[in-house]
DNA sequence: GTCTATAGATTGATAGAC
DNA sequence: GTCTATCAATCTATAGAC
């Protein structure tokens, strides 16, 4: 109640919370992408948000449990994401509008793509309860509408799954694989490039499954 | 000189040495793979290969040097798999032939293939000379060679560099992400999954470029 | 809520007996 | 070459003044 609601700057008693929480996660997010959950440290994140070690631990009881939130932050924009991918629209439509959702998040989200990768690559031991039912649940709905795609003869056969694993790991390999990209591109990829790699990302995917893959496979 | 060679047990001298680096190597290349450089222990290293910690520091001065000689191996065998890029084939042969020995790759050196994920990630803070040298000349010359393809209208007019960047992804992540990939499959994919996963990544590529996909996507 | 100082545990690395 | 014991550094986490 009273003014507890959207100030712009300072904000009341537990506004200032929510704001130091935010730099907090923030600063924990470029730090796990570096340096992975075992190479971070304390320190470091206390550093890149220029705080006492000590008051992250009062906001964080450990850092498990900072990781963990920086995790579940990642995993909830990739939800909002997925909604991209609705299941009324057409397949161009929907596929199109889905990787396109998800190489820009690869641009956006940089650092939490990393971490979230990180995490499965290690075996998920802080999210695996969101691989088998949040993820599973919406795999899933996916594969059965593509498998519908399917029958109706709108698309090549696919097996949904390796279509779906290759959108995830074109899209993310922007992100998590940044690093080499910018090296072989010799700096950071314009805005061009991203939207000429979105492209072709688009039309090889929608082409490759028998799809009009709209205009040329380069627009710049 | 001497009877320095190829015995098949005990081996002479120096031959042991080097059954024992392999033996730490395999560990640690276990190791980092799931816990990063970070995360990852010498002392786990050590109970991985049942050798005191010691023994370790005594065949590698230090962790960092471990690790390197663990990525190195790895580059290794990833430049063997890119000599199946053969420049003197056709699209199809080439692409083929390369895609299906990645898949390969992903799928026996699972473990090689997260270090060097972790690596890149973490901004190749060991192998940088690696990506700006090796990797850089393996990249232009295919991306010349696709290039050409491109020019003579054998395939759609892509930039290579994000088809190779698609190849790349989606091949490995298949080793990356096996622990989503097998949350999301109830358990470890058969022979006959890999083999489906394998041929719907070359048919949808190769139709992605405009080529023939040979017979049906999903080839069983 | 914020910060300094420090405890308690773990790590990479080494010394030295065998 | 192999192993036990241990050091010095570093890390997470907390105590306690402000």
């Amino acid at each position: 109640m009273s003014q507890t609601e959207g100030a712009e700057k300072p904000g009341t008693r537990a506004e200032m919370r929510e704001e130091t929480e935010r730099l907090i996660l923030d600063a924990a997010e470029r730090v796990f992408a570096d340096s992975g959950f075992g190479g971070a440290t304390m320190q470091a994140i206390a550093e890149a948000c220029a705080l006492p070690k000590a008051n992250l631990h009062y906001y964080f009881s450990s850092k498990e449990k900072l990781y963990r939130q920086v995790v579940e932050r990642i995993f909830t924009v990739w939800l909002e994401a997925a909604d991209s991918f609705e299941t009324s629209a057409s397949p161009e439509v929907a596929l199109r509008r889905y990787i396109t959702r998800k190489m820009q998040l690869s641009r956006e989200y940089r650092h939490g793509s990393k971490v979230w990768a990180n995490e499965v690559m290690h075996g998920a031991p802080i999210i695996q309860d969101y691989l088998e039912i949040t993820l599973r649940d919406w795999t899933e709905s996916r594969v059965a509408v593509i498998r519908r795609w399917v029958d109706a003869g709108d698309i090549q056969p696919v097996d949904p799954r390796w279509l779906l694993y290759m959108i995830w790991a074109t899209t993310q390999h922007y992100a998590d694989f940044a690093h080499q990209i910018e090296t072989l591109n010799n700096g950071p990829m314009s805005d061009a490039q991203w939207q000429e790699a979105t492209g072709t990302v688009c039309a090889i995917i929608l082409r490759g499954i028998g799809l009009d893959a709209g205009d040329a496979v380069a627009e710049t």
